[in-house]
This record gives structure tokens, sequence and C-alpha cells, in this order.
RNA sequence: GGCGGCGUAGCCAAGUGGCAAGGCAGGACUCUGCAAAAGUCCCAUCCGCCGGUUCGAAUCCGGCCGCCGCCUCCA
């Protein structure tokens, strides 16, 4: 079985083989930390996430690098984001930076998004790309402006806009022209700016002090961790273009050689069917989302839709979202506990875990052809129905066999996806928690046995409002937490 | 205007030539003191609309309608 990747550079779907064997080398645009990250950046981060994973799980050794920007990315009226954000917050530009970087890793890790390999700043490879602008400037294809900018001259370069289907002429008839520069072509776009003196952000440069363009740094960045050519590039569609399309035009002009090989970009999350975006203030952070839902939940909404598709958030997907992983949840949560219970046997019963084989396959099946999770997930709850059914029937199974089961969704619900954690939370309670349970419904089970029903769901009605859930099972009580509000 | 994409049940969502996966919600039943969990069954004769190609189309072609993204703020 091999993987296959949908490659937007060339609009097709293309056999994956990495540059070198046995290793991939990733990129992805990383966030611009001037505000908290919403959950348009956990759909995107999200589904890179499960990629990398995935790549993983298929014995590939990635090396995953996701900037930070932190400097350079300009709002249209040309000021830094992140220095107006100090202006506003009349704290140091590296102090607004540093804030939303810090609280970025927060919400990746809080949605269990395994951290880059290196997430390099933007700030912190300056020479780089100055390196970058000077090569450019050498080889003819950026010049320099009176007023200390370097442009990138898009004319210079012949495949212009083939990641995004754009032609430099068309550009300029729809391009929104800022009048006031010296730009020789509308589509130019900087390298470096000329900064003054009371411009807080600045390094100095064969230009002059100034600051680099938004799109050099991961030219500068990419190349350097990863070399000239490197197999994936990932982000956000709505990075297309012009975003990507510069980092190609001026990476393959500085190297000579081809940027990334594979383009995946996934679909915007859009809210009654428009994009969710800063800009339109129609944004959830996922600070406040995790407030109401859970972290799986929210992994298993983005991940029940195609990477490339857009999502529509709404409060009722994220609900079916949190009752889907809640039923995954309580599978492996019976699962675990009959295991635990279970004679210890070495013995992997083969009979009963091969009749899961086939969905173990279909799942690699789905993520094999373009990460298709939504697919991979319709898999997993086959899979949930057969083992419902091995746990119902009641059947007295060895401890290494339920082991064995457990470690199928451990690796696909768990390493892959990660919508099974490999402890759920009631998992983690603690013996004194544990201890107090057992002696609660100790006491239930013997009102039980009485038939004191009254006192026995009285018990269980006071447990419900601490948000513990009690199941009566034939083979004895067991209990769970119920958090969030699924 | 240019480029790209989408439209599948009440909701979410796979499927891209052979008689519509999966999840949520809903209904019936089984188990059960009750509840929960789980299981079984039911829930789109139909895939925006209209034509065409084909033995056969949600899937290919043409037209139309609706929606969205990008076109230098955006993951």
């Amino acid at each position: 079985m091999a993987l296959w990747i949908y490659n937007y550079l060339t609009r097709e779907r293309e056999q994956f083989e990495p540059l070198q064997e046995g290793y991939v080398g990733m990129y992805a645009c990383g966030p611009t930390v001037y505000d908290h990250a919403h959950l348009g950046h956990a759909k995107t981060y999200v589904a890179l996430d499960v990629m990398v994973r995935y790549l993983r799980h298929l014995e590939y050794d990635v090396r995953y690098v996701q900037n930070i920007t932190d400097v350079g990315h300009l709002l249209d009226s040309g000021e830094d984001r992140i220095i107006r954000k100090a202006r506003l917050e009349r704290v140091e530009p590296m102090e607004v930076a540093a804030t939303y970087e810090r609280s970025y890793f927060e919400d990746m890790d809080a949605l269990g998004v395994q951290r880059p390999n290196i997430a390099p700043r933007a700030s912190g490879h300056i020479p780089e790309q100055i390196q970058v602008v000077e090569t450019l400037l050498e080889k003819g294809y950026a010049y320099e402006t009176e007023g200390g900018d370097v442009y990138f001259a898009v004319e210079r370069v012949e495949d212009y806009g083939k990641l995004s289907g754009r032609d430099v002429e068309d550009l300029e008839a729809g391009a929104r022209v800022d009048v006031r520069d010296e730009k020789r072509h509308p589509a130019d776009f900087a390298l470096w700016k000329h900064a003054d003196p009371e411009h807080i952000l600045r390094w100095p440069s064969p230009w002059g002090w100034g600051y680099p363009g938004w799109h050099v740094e991961c030219t500068a960045m990419a190349t350097r961790y990863l070399g000239e050519t490197f197999d994936i590039h990932g982000g956000g569609v709505d990075n297309i273009f012009p975003h990507n399309e510069c980092e190609i035009a001026q990476s393959e002009a500085a190297t000579g050689e081809p940027f990334a090989r594979y383009w995946v970009l996934t679909g915007s999350l859009t809210v009654d069917d428009v994009k969710m975006s800063k800009s339109l203030g129609n944004f959830v952070t996922i600070k406040d989302a995790l407030e109401t839902y859970s972290p799986e939940a929210i992994r298993f909404f983005i991940l029940s839709s195609h990477y490339r598709k857009p999502v529509d958030y709404s409060r009722e997907a994220m609900l079916g979202a949190e009752r889907g992983v809640k039923r995954l949840h309580n599978t492996v949560r019976s699962l675990r506990q009959r295991k635990e219970r279970a004679a210890p046997s070495g013995i992997v019963d083969r009979s009963e875990v091969d009749k899961l084989a086939p969905y173990s396959e279909r799942f690699l099946e789905a993520m094999n052809d373009d990460f298709n999770t939504p697919r991979a997930i319709a898999a997993l709850f086959d899979l949930n129905r057969e083992v419902n059914e091995l746990l119902n029937s009641g059947k007295s199974l060895g401890q290494a066999t339920w082991k064995a089961i457990d470690d199928v969704y451990r690796e696909l619900g768990g390493r892959v996806l990660g919508i099974i954690p490999d402890q759920l939370t009631d998992e983690v309670s603690g013996e004194l928690v544990e201890g107090l349970m057992d002696i609660i419904l100790g006491i239930r089970e013997r009102y039980r046995r009485n038939k004191e029903w009254q006192e026995a769901d009285a018990l269980r009605d006071r447990l419900a409002k601490l948000g513990i859930v009690v199941d009566d099972r034939p083979e004895g009580p067991i209990w769970r937490r119920e958090s969030g509000s699924g």
C-alpha cells in the first residue's frame, strides 16, 4: 500500500516518494503571533499534524519545521502587525510575539498537536534572510529602490503563478496597486523594507536599516533546515496567493532548484459559510472553544471532513462530534477495564484479533488515499461495533488479547488521529478517587442486593451531580467522569 | 472581471461509471429493578436543476441556478 497525496502544484494525486528513502522534510507556514489563535488555525494545524503523525506511522523519519512569524507581516496600512499590537498594548514588540507564541503552543498542546521539530522565528533568522535577498539581487531577480526597499521582480520568473494558477498579466489588471511605492510591476513584492529610526523593530542590512518582507522568512528557514529542495510544504489555502507563490518564486530563483515537491493546502474553516478570520471578527479562539468542547471533539470535528475541504463551524456539528468521540471513548474505556479484570494470560487469541484486521486495513487504505480521515474514522466506527459485540458476548479472553485490541485503538485512534487519549480523563483520577469510588459503589451494591432501589438511585443521582456517571453492567458497576457539554 | 472550488437524508460527512460508507439526532426492539452503556432493526428509489453520452451516472459531457475561497490583512 502506497501513500498518495494530492499535490497542489500539479493538481493531481501523486504517489508519495520522498527525496531520500525513509526521510521526509516537511515545512508549514506557521502563525503570525500577534493575537490568540482561533479555530481556523486549529483546522490547519490539526490536519497537518495528522499528516505528520501518519508519515511517522509509516515509519518515515519526519523533520517537521513550522515557522513563527514575529516580524514583517504587514497590514494594508503598511504597518507591521506585531508593532501595531505593541503600540496598542504599550509593550515591546518582542513581548507581543513572545506572549502569543506561548499562547499558540499552549493551544496546540491542548489540542494534541505535536510540536514541530523546529519552530524557527523570523526575527532569529535575519542574517539568513538578508543572504537570500543578496543572492536574489546578485542574480538579477530583485532590485533596490531609492528609498532603501528591495523588491522581487516578478516578471523575471517565467513560471510565476504556477501554484495558484495565476497569470502575471491578469494580476496587473486586478491588483490593488499602492500608488506611492516604487515597484516596477504591481505584483512585485517586498524582500526588504526600509525602516526609519522611530521604527522600533529593525535591523541593519546592506540596504540600510530595515526589516524583511513577510515571504522571505519561509524561504530562508525552509532551505536552511530542510535543504533547497524538500518533500512537503503545507499550509492553509488562503495563503496560496500571494504568500506561497512568492515563496516558490524567490526560493527557486535564489537556489536554482525546485522548492517543495508536494504542496498540501488545507481548506478554510467557515462560520455560516463565511471564512473565520481575524479581520471579519467572526472567530472563536481555541481557548474559548476548549471551555465548551473537549480537545478530542475539536480534533474529531476537524478530521471528520477531508482536509482540503472547507468545514463549517456550528454548535450542532460540534455536539455531533462530541457525541461521536464519546462513543469511541466509551468502548475503549470498557475494553481497558475488561483488560484490567481479565486473567493474566500472555497468549493472544488470534482468531479474535484477526477478525479486526480488515478494519485496520480499511483505515490505512483511507489514510493512504490523500489522508482521507473521514473514511478512516468510519472504519474506526465499524471496528468499534465489532469490539462492542465482543465485549457484550461475555467471552472471557486473556489479558494479552484485550491488550492487542486496545493497541489497535492506541495506534490508529491515538497515535495517528489523536482522538483517543492513552489515558481517558477518568483513568487518571488517582488512587484516592479510585478508593473512594470503590467504597461508594460497594455501599450502593449492598443497597441493590437488598433491593433498596431508592437508596441506590439516590446515590447514583448524587454522583451524577458531581459529573460521575455509573453504569450497572452484568459484570459489575463501572463509572466514568462526564465533562464538557457533550 | 480573472483563477480555483463546492452543492449527497433534519445536522455533519465519505463515495467520482455498476444498483448511496460512517457519525449525530429520531423511531421500534433486546439486555436491565430502573437508568446508562451496548447490540439488532428502521430512517436518501435518491445525490442543486435541466439536457446528453452509456447496457448502466451522484460519479463523464453541456447548460442553468445557488454558495464559497483567492486576486498582496489572513492558517
